[in-house]
DNA sequence: CACTTGACCTGTCCGC
DNA sequence: TGCGGACAGGTCAAGT
């Protein structure tokens, strides 16, 4: 589910709701989803204090008074819900939130008690994973340090995504930007939506893109972020806000899941086909399909 | 090396 | 109603 965007959104809400608290117990009900051995959860997770959350790429980082760092990645359908004593409520990334009625629920893997409330890691499918991590060696975590440059930093200039795109020269542009070596924090949906806003056809070869159509594109992609970011992600059903509520549904979306309706832009038909095994949405007009391939 | 494809899991939806 | 197949917002390990 998560994108940049999306996991900002849970940064935000989760920092407001743990930074300060203390972690009393720790209850893994899939040994998959929390990857490190019980010793180190107890010596370094039980009893210390969240100190901030923060974000790299897709990966959010809960970092503790121990001086470890809770690395998770929710993949397609992770998700964080907070439950205070009191009744508030934190849902990130929640089928419908209204409907959680009683947690833990059949996708509940990992539980946190801390001093005034519980977080539940909930993931359908069990791609999504928590680690422990010494947090003086958070940079040299493998996953961390494969990433690309963080798109919406400004060290993201075009040079620096032209220079990252072109390495991939023979490849069609949409799965050069969903790889996380050559920028950080792009998915499916925002890849879609950055490549409608350049103009740009999802299977044109990078090879057949100007430099000035890349200008584009980098500029589209911070742009869609932050659009998604303003949202507070997008909403499918896998999603709610800070507040709880399920909020608008891929409201800003101008092709993601749109096929069969019009073009904002032109009023063609936005269609669907399958670029690289994902699920690919564009305008056939207003991006042009290259010439060969 | 660059690039593409399948696997990892579970649930849901759609057609027969 | 039941069943098979396709599909789902991410990443990695294989394969060519």
């Amino acid at each position: 589910m998560p994108e940049l965007p999306e996991v900002e959104t849970v940064k935000r809400g989760l920092s407001n709701y743990l930074v300060g608290q203390r972690i009393l117990k720790l209850d893994v009900l899939r040994k998959k989803s929390f990857q490190s051995d019980k010793s180190s959860a107890n010596a370094f997770l039980i009893g210390a204090k969240v100190t901030s959350v923060s974000r790299r790429a897709k990966l959010l980082l809960i970092e503790l008074s121990s001086n470890y760092t809770m690395a998770i990645h929710l993949k397609m359908t992770g998700q964080l819900v907070y439950r205070s004593e009191k009744g508030d409520r934190f849902g990130a990334g929640h089928p419908n939130d209204s409907l959680i009625s009683s947690l833990p629920d059949t996708t509940t893997r990992v539980i946190f008690t801390l001093d005034k409330g519980k977080l539940f890691f909930n993931d359908q499918r069990v791609f999504g994973w928590i680690k422990l991590i010494p947090t003086p060696e958070i940079e040299n975590f493998e996953f961390i340090k494969k990433l690309g440059p963080e798109p919406l930093e400004k060290a993201f200039t075009n040079e620096v995504f032209i220079k990252q795109v072109r390495r991939r020269n023979k490849s069609q542009i949409k799965p050069v930007i969903l790889d996380q070596t050559v920028l950080a924090g792009v998915g499916n949906i925002y890849a879609d939506e950055a490549l409608w806003t350049a103009k740009i056809h999802p299977q044109t070869r990078v090879y057949q893109l100007s430099d000035s159509q890349l200008v584009k594109l980098r500029k589209a992609i911070v742009e869609v972020l932050n659009i998604g970011i303003e949202a507070g992600g997008s909403t499918d059903k896998n999603y709610v806000d800070a507040q709880g509520k399920k909020g608008s549904y891929l409201k800003f979306a101008k092709v993601f899941r749109r096929e069969d309706e019009s073009c904002h832009r032109c009023g063609q038909k936005i269609r669907k086909i399958k670029v690289a095994g994902r699920g690919t949405h564009f305008c056939a007009t207003c991006q042009k399909p290259p010439k060969d391939t």
